[in-house]
DNA sequence: GCAAGGTC
């Protein structure tokens, strides 16, 4: 018995053989040099056998458009909705395929170890795919786990299921649907501005379901910021000071918007300026521990903390993951399961230098950690597996920030004494606080957050005293500051715009586009072009811009994933609604164009209808019947030079399928009609002759029915070919 | 020259 055994990478392929094999695998190169092979033996449903275990590196396959589809002059951006796309290779990945494809030859059973998640899933799906190609019977397995370790994997194969057919299904409705309206409004924006402002003639202004919401809370920020009106106000401040120490009292009424109303306030204080202590209030208070780490709280922590680019810090994590030191990295959950060993990874943590005393005596109290309210259903918070003191730079701050993050999730609040005085000065409330920290607990083993005592005198009940200070003070609010990244992931994240492994690249690509640049290295601020480009579509009453359409579809894509929805109805909903804005874009693309005209204060040019490259030039093509060598769509056009009339296969060259009209075919127009035997989706193809051609001898116009059920056509080509012969 | 999602 043969078992063929693909993870999801090369790292993880490494691993989970290493633990089924107790170490004792073997290795050698598969086509791809960054992909090996492993072999083993071990017990798979009660049967010795030989497992071959090796991966392929995230997705295999990327839906394209084909042929024609892909030239950017060569159709129409709108025809982008409708273009049939298939699921590619990519040349990089060829080596991985065949590796599989040689492999599962001699396998009688395949086992997929993907992340457990949607996308690994769908990658998941894949590799079945490639599989069946060559072997169409061989028995499929899914394995679950979430965390390499030992433990894990073996309880993975135990347990084995079956992959999840409709998880997959949902990424392929996600992944068609960010191709099509991406790739049509793409090429609207770019063609269009790139004519109209030749300062934008070298620009590639994308459009994309994640990043353009991403640009769009920078530019709302922005604005938010620019439209905000500072407002002047008006504060009583009373101190008192004893030798060194001055408390700061702070004013019941906080602040006053009318300064005449305040500084009648502040006569009447300084009529009678006697402080009177009115109550004195001693409680315990407490610093929260930390929730248990996700994804996002790990890079927002990094990011101001460590000071690492989301995208680094997950990068690293990553690696982290791979080498076994910690759980996986990817994850939306801040609340351990039941099922899982604090202890024992307390204990792993015990030798440390730094840590180790405190993990000890979070042993002696027995774990106990505080709970989040998310859950993803698959993965654990994130968490130290293994211990380790090797690793440097980087790596090693990120390590210790998860390790760190972990033992104090699961060890005890910070506890504090707080004591409030409460002071009448003629009538006006005042109130002054101190904090006096008596155990530290997490906070000793988390540096990444303080927490400070805070002195003040002893106050009695009754006491009276004279202010050191009573004045009043005038300032004015201040406006929201622009986002940090931080702040960014967290909107992100809120609105469910990426995933936790792709906040940080689209950070990256509006960036690159030069849709926003960084104020103080810190700030976002969005550019002209992005100003313009979500004004725009603003202006049009389209939310573009806003997270609302991504959550939608989100949702829906929960459903697939729940079976409440099937995927092919959902595709075309979405479809539709976007073919609908893209329509009503283009009538309206006056509106992005005096926008980007005012932010980048320059002029549109004005187009001549036919260099406007969105109108009649541009050839959309119709679908007129399927191609009998593959299947795509076969659609009439015209050489460059006019002589010539052909029907292509959208998938030329990879098809071929092309049949030609012989010169003598003047003219050519496809039309729509109405087809007797299976309703309207008909097209009528008009052909006109030149004279004294062999036309008369056959019929003037030909029908097709796209659907296939018609005869005709078919006659029609076998007659093109007899007359090009 | 397009997207977002994996990963190297």
């Amino acid at each position: 018995m043969k078992v063929l055994n693909v993870a999801e990478k090369n790292d993880a392929a490494k691993n989970i053989a290493f633990f089924l094999s107790e170490g004792g695998m073997t290795r050698r190169e598969g086509f791809s040099k960054f992909n090996k092979v492993y072999q083993f033996q071990c017990f798979l449903q009660g049967q010795k056998c030989d497992m071959v275990m090796t991966s392929v590196s995230g997705h295999l396959l990327n839906w394209e458009f084909v042929g024609a589809y892909r030239n950017w002059n060569g159709c129409s951006p709108e025809s982008l909705f409708d273009a049939p796309v298939v699921k590619f290779c990519p040349d990089n990945y060829t080596d991985i395929k065949r590796t599989l494809e040689r492999e599962v030859r001699s396998a009688n059973k395949l086992i997929i170890w993907t992340d457990c998640d949607r996308e690994g899933e769908n990658i998941g799906f894949e590799i079945i795919t490639v599989c069946t190609a060559i072997k169409p019977n061989i028995q499929i397995y899914r394995a679950k786990f979430s965390e390499i370790t030992s433990q894990s994997i073996k309880r993975a194969l135990q347990t084995l299921g079956q992959p999840n057919k409709l998880v997959s299904d949902a990424v392929d409705v996600r992944s068609e649907l960010d191709l099509r309206i991406g790739a049509s409004f793409t090429r609207f924006q770019t063609l269009r501005l790139q004519k109209v402002f030749p300062i934008l003639a070298d620009y590639l202004l994308s459009y994309g379901s994640c990043q353009f919401p991403t640009l769009g809370f920078v530019v709302e920020r922005y604005l938010e910021r620019e439209r905000f009106i500072p407002e002047p106000f008006w504060k009583i401040r009373v101190t008192h000071t004893i030798d060194d120490l001055t408390v700061e009292f702070r004013w019941q009424r906080d602040r006053l918007f009318d300064e005449n109303v305040c500084q009648a306030l502040l006569l009447k204080c300084q009529e009678n300026p006697l402080a009177k202590v009115e109550k004195v209030d001693g409680k315990p208070k407490s610093k929260w521990r930390p929730t248990p780490l996700d994804t996002t709280e790990m890079e927002k922590i990094a990011s101001r903390k460590l000071r690492l680019s989301a995208k680094e810090t997950l990068k690293i994590a990553e690696k982290l993951y791979t080498q076994g030191l910690i759980s996986y990295p990817r994850t939306e959950t801040n609340i351990f399961p039941g099922t899982i060993n604090l202890s024992s990874l307390v204990q792993l943590q015990t030798d440390d230098p730094n840590w180790g005393g405190f993990a000890a005596r979070v042993l002696n109290d027995g774990p106990n950690p505080r709970q989040g309210k998310k859950s993803d259903q698959s993965h654990p918070p994130i968490h130290p597996i293994k211990y380790t003191n090797s690793l440097q730079g980087n790596e090693w701050k990120v390590y210790e920030l998860v390790v760190r993050h972990f033992l104090a999730c699961v060890s005890k609040d910070a506890k504090g004494h707080e004591t409030v005085v409460s002071i009448d000065i003629n009538t006006e409330k005042f109130t002054a606080s101190g904090l006096m920290i008596l155990e530290k607990n997490y906070l000793e083993v988390y540096p990444y957050e303080s927490w400070n005592s805070k002195a003040i005198h002893l106050y009695t009940v009754g006491q009276t005293f004279e202010p050191t200070v009573l004045e009043m003070t005038s300032s004015q609010t201040s406006p929201p500051n622009l986002l940090t990244e931080a702040d960014l992931i967290s909107l992100m994240e809120k609105h469910g715009i990426g995933t936790d492994a792709t906040h940080a690249e689209h950070i990256e690509t509006i960036k690159s586009r030069m849709y926003v640049g960084l104020e103080d290295n810190i700030h976002f601020v969005p550019s002209a072009v992005g100003m313009g480009l979500v004004e725009g579509y603003n202006h049009m009453g389209f939310e573009m811009s806003k997270p609302n359409l991504r959550a939608e579809l989100e949702a829906d894509l929960k459903r697939i994933c729940e079976g409440t929805r099937q995927p092919s109805q959902v595709l075309r909903e979405q479809i539709d609604k976007y073919r609908t804005l893209f329509r009503k874009a283009k009538e309206q693309v006056n509106k992005i164009d005096a926008a980007i005209g005012k932010y980048t204060q320059s002029t549109a040019v004005v187009l001549n209808p036919e260099d406007d490259p969105l109108s009649a030039q541009m050839q959309t093509f119709d679908r007129v019947l399927p191609c009998k060598n593959c299947g795509m769509d076969m659609v009439l056009r015209r050489t460059n030079d006019l002589q010539k009339f052909f029907l292509t296969c959208v998938a030329f060259p990879q098809c071929k399928g092309s049949v030609w009209f012989p010169k003598k075919v003047l003219d050519a127009k496809v039309s729509d009609t109405s087809c007797p035997k299976c309703g309207p989706r008909v097209k009528l193809i008009d052909f006109k002759f030149s004279p004294g051609s062999m036309a008369p001898y056959y019929p003037q116009n030909f029908t097709g029915c796209i659907n296939g059920c018609d005869t005709e056509f078919i006659e029609m080509l076998d007659i093109s070919h007899q007359l090009q012969g």
